[in-house]
DNA sequence: CATTGTAACTTTCAATTTGAAAGTGACTCT
DNA sequence: AGAGTCACTTTCAAATTGAAAGTTACAATG
Protein backbone atom coordinates (compact mmCIF):
# COMPACT_ATOMS: atom_id res chain seq x y z
CA UNK A 1 0.00 0.00 0.00
CA UNK A 2 0.94 3.82 -0.55
CA UNK A 3 3.04 5.03 3.17
CA UNK A 4 0.05 7.19 3.39
CA UNK A 5 -2.97 7.47 2.03
CA UNK A 6 -4.75 10.87 1.57
CA UNK A 7 -7.83 10.40 3.22
CA UNK A 8 -9.79 6.91 4.81
CA UNK A 9 -12.21 7.59 1.52
CA UNK A 10 -12.65 4.35 -0.16
CA UNK A 11 -12.39 5.72 -3.40
CA UNK A 12 -9.59 8.44 -2.97
CA UNK A 13 -7.51 5.73 -1.56
CA UNK A 14 -8.72 3.76 -4.41
CA UNK A 15 -6.61 5.92 -6.36
CA UNK A 16 -4.03 6.21 -4.43
CA UNK A 17 -3.17 2.76 -5.88
CA UNK A 18 -4.32 2.83 -9.17
CA UNK A 19 -4.65 6.39 -9.83
CA UNK A 20 -1.75 7.37 -11.93
CA UNK A 21 -1.44 7.20 -16.03
CA UNK A 22 -0.26 4.16 -16.35
CA UNK A 23 -1.94 1.09 -13.73
CA UNK A 24 -5.45 0.71 -15.15
CA UNK A 25 -4.20 0.60 -18.39
CA UNK A 26 -1.37 -2.39 -17.77
CA UNK A 27 -4.28 -3.93 -15.95
CA UNK A 28 -6.40 -3.62 -18.50
CA UNK A 29 -3.78 -5.57 -20.93
CA UNK A 30 -3.47 -8.18 -18.59
CA UNK A 31 -7.08 -9.07 -18.45
CA UNK A 32 -7.04 -9.32 -22.68
CA UNK A 33 -4.51 -12.19 -22.13
CA UNK A 34 -0.65 -9.84 -22.08
CA UNK A 35 1.65 -12.09 -19.21
CA UNK A 36 4.78 -11.12 -19.95
CA UNK A 37 7.11 -7.76 -20.04
CA UNK A 38 7.82 -7.97 -23.83
CA UNK A 39 4.18 -8.33 -24.33
CA UNK A 40 3.26 -6.18 -22.27
CA UNK A 41 5.85 -3.49 -24.15
CA UNK A 42 3.63 -3.64 -27.51
CA UNK A 43 0.69 -2.31 -26.33
CA UNK A 44 -0.75 0.59 -28.86
CA UNK A 45 -0.21 3.23 -26.11
CA UNK A 46 3.21 3.00 -26.28
CA UNK A 47 4.74 2.66 -22.61
CA UNK A 48 8.23 2.77 -21.64
CA UNK A 49 10.43 0.18 -20.28
CA UNK A 50 11.15 2.34 -17.22
CA UNK A 51 7.22 3.07 -16.52
CA UNK A 52 6.20 -0.38 -17.20
CA UNK A 53 9.01 -2.10 -15.21
CA UNK A 54 8.19 0.27 -12.52
CA UNK A 55 4.46 -0.60 -12.22
CA UNK A 56 4.60 -4.09 -12.81
CA UNK A 57 6.59 -3.64 -9.38
CA UNK A 58 4.06 -1.27 -7.71
CA UNK A 59 1.56 -3.71 -8.71
CA UNK A 60 3.16 -6.88 -7.82
CA UNK A 61 3.93 -4.92 -4.06
CA UNK A 62 0.03 -3.97 -3.92
CA UNK A 63 -0.94 -7.60 -4.57
CA UNK A 64 -2.65 -6.59 -7.65
CA UNK A 65 -0.55 -9.03 -9.87
CA UNK A 66 2.17 -12.37 -8.89
CA UNK A 67 5.13 -13.32 -10.78
CA UNK A 68 5.40 -16.86 -11.92
CA UNK A 69 8.43 -17.92 -13.39
CA UNK A 70 8.27 -19.65 -16.59
CA UNK A 71 11.77 -20.32 -17.40
CA UNK A 72 15.15 -20.61 -15.45
CA UNK A 73 18.32 -19.52 -17.08
CA UNK A 74 17.63 -16.70 -17.24
CA UNK A 75 14.88 -16.45 -14.68
CA UNK A 76 11.66 -15.17 -16.34
CA UNK A 77 8.38 -14.29 -15.38
CA UNK A 78 4.99 -13.84 -16.44
CA UNK A 79 2.31 -11.33 -14.73
CA UNK A 80 -0.70 -13.18 -13.18
CA UNK A 81 -4.16 -11.26 -12.10
CA UNK A 82 -4.85 -11.73 -8.13
CA UNK A 83 -8.12 -11.75 -7.04
CA UNK A 84 -7.58 -8.35 -5.57
CA UNK A 85 -6.37 -7.09 -9.88
CA UNK A 86 -9.27 -8.97 -11.23
CA UNK A 87 -11.57 -7.33 -8.69
CA UNK A 88 -10.76 -4.12 -10.63
CA UNK A 89 -12.90 -5.59 -13.78
CA UNK A 90 -15.98 -3.41 -12.75
CA UNK A 91 -14.12 -0.25 -12.82
CA UNK A 92 -12.74 -1.02 -16.21
CA UNK A 93 -16.10 -1.87 -17.61
CA UNK A 94 -17.56 1.25 -16.32
CA UNK A 95 -14.77 3.94 -17.88
CA UNK A 96 -14.95 1.89 -21.07
CA UNK A 97 -18.96 2.38 -20.99
CA UNK A 98 -18.73 5.88 -20.35
CA UNK A 99 -15.42 5.98 -22.82
CA UNK A 100 -17.38 4.68 -25.24
CA UNK A 101 -20.53 6.72 -24.64
CA UNK A 102 -18.54 10.06 -24.09
CA UNK A 103 -15.42 10.22 -26.51
CA UNK A 104 -15.92 9.64 -30.45
CA UNK A 105 -15.04 7.08 -32.32
CA UNK A 106 -13.45 4.92 -29.60
CA UNK A 107 -12.88 0.75 -30.25
CA UNK A 108 -15.72 -1.65 -29.43
CA UNK A 109 -14.39 -3.63 -27.06
CA UNK A 110 -14.84 -7.55 -27.48
CA UNK A 111 -18.16 -9.05 -26.24
CA UNK A 112 -16.68 -10.82 -23.23
CA UNK A 113 -15.53 -7.91 -21.56
CA UNK A 114 -18.40 -6.65 -20.55
CA UNK A 115 -19.84 -9.99 -19.86
CA UNK A 116 -16.88 -11.34 -17.93
CA UNK A 117 -17.12 -11.02 -14.17
CA UNK A 118 -13.56 -10.72 -12.02
CA UNK A 119 -13.40 -14.30 -11.53
CA UNK A 120 -12.66 -15.03 -15.44
CA UNK A 121 -9.05 -13.94 -14.38
CA UNK A 122 -8.03 -15.83 -11.38
CA UNK A 123 -9.44 -19.32 -12.32
CA UNK A 124 -6.38 -21.50 -10.23
CA UNK A 125 -6.54 -21.25 -6.36
CA UNK A 126 -2.79 -20.23 -6.31
CA UNK A 127 -3.35 -16.83 -7.88
CA UNK A 128 -5.50 -16.08 -5.13
CA UNK A 129 -2.48 -14.62 -2.91
CA UNK B 1 -10.25 16.89 -24.91
CA UNK B 2 -6.93 16.07 -24.77
CA UNK B 3 -4.93 17.22 -27.95
CA UNK B 4 -4.35 13.29 -28.62
CA UNK B 5 -5.46 10.24 -26.92
CA UNK B 6 -2.84 7.41 -26.36
CA UNK B 7 -5.37 5.23 -28.13
CA UNK B 8 -8.81 4.90 -29.52
CA UNK B 9 -9.07 2.21 -26.99
CA UNK B 10 -12.62 3.64 -24.70
CA UNK B 11 -10.39 2.71 -21.70
CA UNK B 12 -6.84 4.16 -22.08
CA UNK B 13 -9.39 7.26 -23.27
CA UNK B 14 -11.61 7.91 -20.50
CA UNK B 15 -8.42 8.04 -18.51
CA UNK B 16 -6.78 10.49 -20.84
CA UNK B 17 -9.21 12.35 -19.60
CA UNK B 18 -9.89 11.71 -15.91
CA UNK B 19 -6.76 9.37 -15.14
CA UNK B 20 -4.78 11.78 -12.79
CA UNK B 21 -4.45 12.15 -9.13
CA UNK B 22 -7.36 14.68 -8.55
CA UNK B 23 -10.05 14.70 -11.47
CA UNK B 24 -11.89 12.05 -9.72
CA UNK B 25 -11.67 13.20 -6.10
CA UNK B 26 -12.94 16.14 -6.99
CA UNK B 27 -15.65 14.71 -8.83
CA UNK B 28 -17.01 12.85 -5.86
CA UNK B 29 -16.91 16.02 -4.17
CA UNK B 30 -19.11 17.65 -6.54
CA UNK B 31 -21.41 14.78 -5.97
CA UNK B 32 -21.37 14.80 -2.44
CA UNK B 33 -23.14 18.35 -2.93
CA UNK B 34 -19.93 20.77 -2.68
CA UNK B 35 -20.22 22.93 -5.45
CA UNK B 36 -17.88 25.95 -4.86
CA UNK B 37 -14.34 26.63 -4.87
CA UNK B 38 -13.99 27.54 -1.26
CA UNK B 39 -16.28 24.66 -0.36
CA UNK B 40 -14.11 22.07 -2.27
CA UNK B 41 -10.44 23.36 -1.18
CA UNK B 42 -12.01 21.54 2.40
CA UNK B 43 -11.72 18.29 1.39
CA UNK B 44 -10.19 16.02 3.97
CA UNK B 45 -7.90 15.11 1.33
CA UNK B 46 -6.12 18.45 1.56
CA UNK B 47 -5.97 18.98 -2.36
CA UNK B 48 -3.61 22.90 -2.92
CA UNK B 49 -5.78 25.59 -4.87
CA UNK B 50 -3.70 25.50 -7.95
CA UNK B 51 -4.30 22.15 -8.57
CA UNK B 52 -7.88 22.59 -7.14
CA UNK B 53 -8.09 25.85 -10.04
CA UNK B 54 -6.64 23.88 -12.52
CA UNK B 55 -8.47 20.60 -12.57
CA UNK B 56 -12.10 22.86 -11.97
CA UNK B 57 -11.03 24.27 -15.74
CA UNK B 58 -10.30 21.50 -17.40
CA UNK B 59 -13.26 19.94 -16.08
CA UNK B 60 -14.87 22.53 -17.85
CA UNK B 61 -13.06 22.34 -20.92
CA UNK B 62 -14.12 18.59 -21.04
CA UNK B 63 -17.49 19.42 -20.22
CA UNK B 64 -17.54 17.40 -16.93
CA UNK B 65 -18.84 20.34 -15.35
CA UNK B 66 -20.55 23.76 -15.94
CA UNK B 67 -20.10 27.12 -14.45
CA UNK B 68 -23.29 28.89 -12.65
CA UNK B 69 -22.71 32.71 -11.28
CA UNK B 70 -24.24 32.86 -8.04
CA UNK B 71 -22.84 36.20 -7.12
CA UNK B 72 -22.24 39.62 -9.63
CA UNK B 73 -19.78 42.04 -8.19
CA UNK B 74 -17.49 39.93 -7.62
CA UNK B 75 -18.73 37.21 -10.10
CA UNK B 76 -18.49 34.19 -8.46
CA UNK B 77 -19.67 30.86 -9.92
CA UNK B 78 -20.97 27.57 -8.53
CA UNK B 79 -19.90 24.31 -10.71
CA UNK B 80 -22.65 21.71 -11.76
CA UNK B 81 -22.20 18.46 -13.01
CA UNK B 82 -23.20 17.86 -16.56
CA UNK B 83 -24.73 14.70 -18.12
CA UNK B 84 -21.10 13.99 -18.90
CA UNK B 85 -19.53 14.44 -15.94
CA UNK B 86 -22.74 12.44 -14.05
CA UNK B 87 -22.05 9.43 -15.95
CA UNK B 88 -18.61 8.64 -14.60
CA UNK B 89 -20.60 8.19 -11.17
CA UNK B 90 -20.39 3.87 -12.47
CA UNK B 91 -17.10 4.88 -12.03
CA UNK B 92 -16.49 6.51 -8.35
CA UNK B 93 -18.79 3.25 -7.17
CA UNK B 94 -17.19 0.43 -8.61
CA UNK B 95 -13.88 2.28 -6.95
CA UNK B 96 -15.61 2.96 -3.55
CA UNK B 97 -16.64 -0.93 -3.85
CA UNK B 98 -13.26 -1.78 -4.72
CA UNK B 99 -11.70 0.15 -2.09
CA UNK B 100 -13.85 -0.91 0.67
CA UNK B 101 -13.09 -4.39 -0.08
CA UNK B 102 -9.77 -4.60 -0.71
CA UNK B 103 -8.23 -1.82 1.34
CA UNK B 104 -8.75 -1.60 5.27
CA UNK B 105 -10.87 0.16 7.23
CA UNK B 106 -12.25 2.78 4.56
CA UNK B 107 -15.19 4.65 5.55
CA UNK B 108 -18.87 3.25 4.61
CA UNK B 109 -19.96 5.87 2.04
CA UNK B 110 -23.80 7.12 2.86
CA UNK B 111 -26.21 4.42 1.64
CA UNK B 112 -27.44 6.73 -1.19
CA UNK B 113 -24.43 6.52 -2.91
CA UNK B 114 -24.53 3.09 -4.12
CA UNK B 115 -28.32 3.24 -4.84
CA UNK B 116 -28.01 6.39 -7.12
CA UNK B 117 -28.26 6.52 -10.69
CA UNK B 118 -26.23 9.50 -12.88
CA UNK B 119 -29.28 11.09 -13.16
CA UNK B 120 -29.81 12.07 -9.42
CA UNK B 121 -26.41 14.81 -10.33
CA UNK B 122 -28.25 16.62 -13.21
CA UNK B 123 -31.87 17.00 -12.72
CA UNK B 124 -32.28 20.17 -14.70
CA UNK B 125 -31.77 20.39 -18.51
CA UNK B 126 -29.68 23.44 -18.45
CA UNK B 127 -26.86 21.27 -17.06
CA UNK B 128 -26.69 19.20 -19.95
CA UNK B 129 -24.14 20.73 -21.98
C1' DC C 1 -11.62 56.79 4.89
C1' DA C 2 -8.41 53.26 6.42
C1' DT C 3 -8.39 48.54 8.06
C1' DT C 4 -9.82 43.93 8.31
C1' DG C 5 -12.08 40.08 6.29
C1' DT C 6 -13.75 36.87 2.61
C1' DA C 7 -13.83 34.41 -1.78
C1' DA C 8 -11.59 32.84 -5.67
C1' DC C 9 -8.13 32.44 -7.76
C1' DT C 10 -2.79 33.19 -9.71
C1' DT C 11 2.08 33.10 -9.31
C1' DT C 12 6.37 31.30 -7.87
C1' DC C 13 9.50 27.83 -7.38
C1' DA C 14 11.17 23.44 -5.49
C1' DA C 15 10.24 18.53 -5.52
C1' DT C 16 8.41 14.61 -7.68
C1' DT C 17 7.02 12.02 -11.69
C1' DT C 18 7.21 10.90 -16.46
C1' DG C 19 9.27 9.52 -20.64
C1' DA C 20 12.70 8.80 -24.52
C1' DA C 21 16.77 6.65 -25.32
C1' DA C 22 20.74 4.22 -24.41
C1' DG C 23 22.93 0.69 -21.68
C1' DT C 24 23.33 -3.96 -19.15
C1' DG C 25 23.30 -9.04 -18.11
C1' DA C 26 22.16 -13.65 -19.12
C1' DC C 27 21.54 -16.34 -22.10
C1' DT C 28 20.65 -18.77 -27.40
C1' DC C 29 21.59 -19.29 -32.05
C1' DT C 30 24.56 -19.22 -36.23
C1' DA D 1 33.34 -15.34 -32.04
C1' DG D 2 29.51 -12.47 -33.15
C1' DA D 3 24.65 -11.29 -33.59
C1' DG D 4 20.15 -11.57 -31.57
C1' DT D 5 16.53 -11.82 -27.81
C1' DC D 6 14.43 -10.79 -23.45
C1' DA D 7 13.83 -8.23 -19.45
C1' DC D 8 14.99 -4.97 -17.42
C1' DT D 9 18.07 -0.56 -15.46
C1' DT D 10 20.16 3.85 -15.89
C1' DT D 11 20.44 8.47 -17.38
C1' DC D 12 18.75 12.85 -17.86
C1' DA D 13 15.56 16.30 -19.71
C1' DA D 14 10.76 17.68 -19.70
C1' DA D 15 6.31 17.87 -17.62
C1' DT D 16 3.50 17.73 -13.55
C1' DT D 17 2.55 18.41 -8.74
C1' DG D 18 2.31 20.87 -4.58
C1' DA D 19 3.20 24.26 -0.67
C1' DA D 20 3.11 28.84 0.14
C1' DA D 21 2.71 33.48 -0.80
C1' DG D 22 0.55 37.01 -3.58
C1' DT D 23 -3.46 39.26 -6.12
C1' DT D 24 -8.10 41.10 -7.19
C1' DA D 25 -12.60 42.52 -6.06
C1' DC D 26 -15.55 43.56 -3.02
C1' DA D 27 -18.23 43.97 1.98
C1' DA D 28 -18.11 45.19 6.68
C1' DT D 29 -16.20 47.53 10.62
C1' DG D 30 -14.36 51.48 13.27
Amino acid sequence: MPDTYRSACPIASALDIVGDRWTLVVLRSLMAGLQRYGELRTIPEGISTNILADRLALMEREGLVTRHPYQENPWRYEYRLTRKGADLLPVLQALAIWGGAHIGDRWVPPGWFFDATPDRFYPDASATG
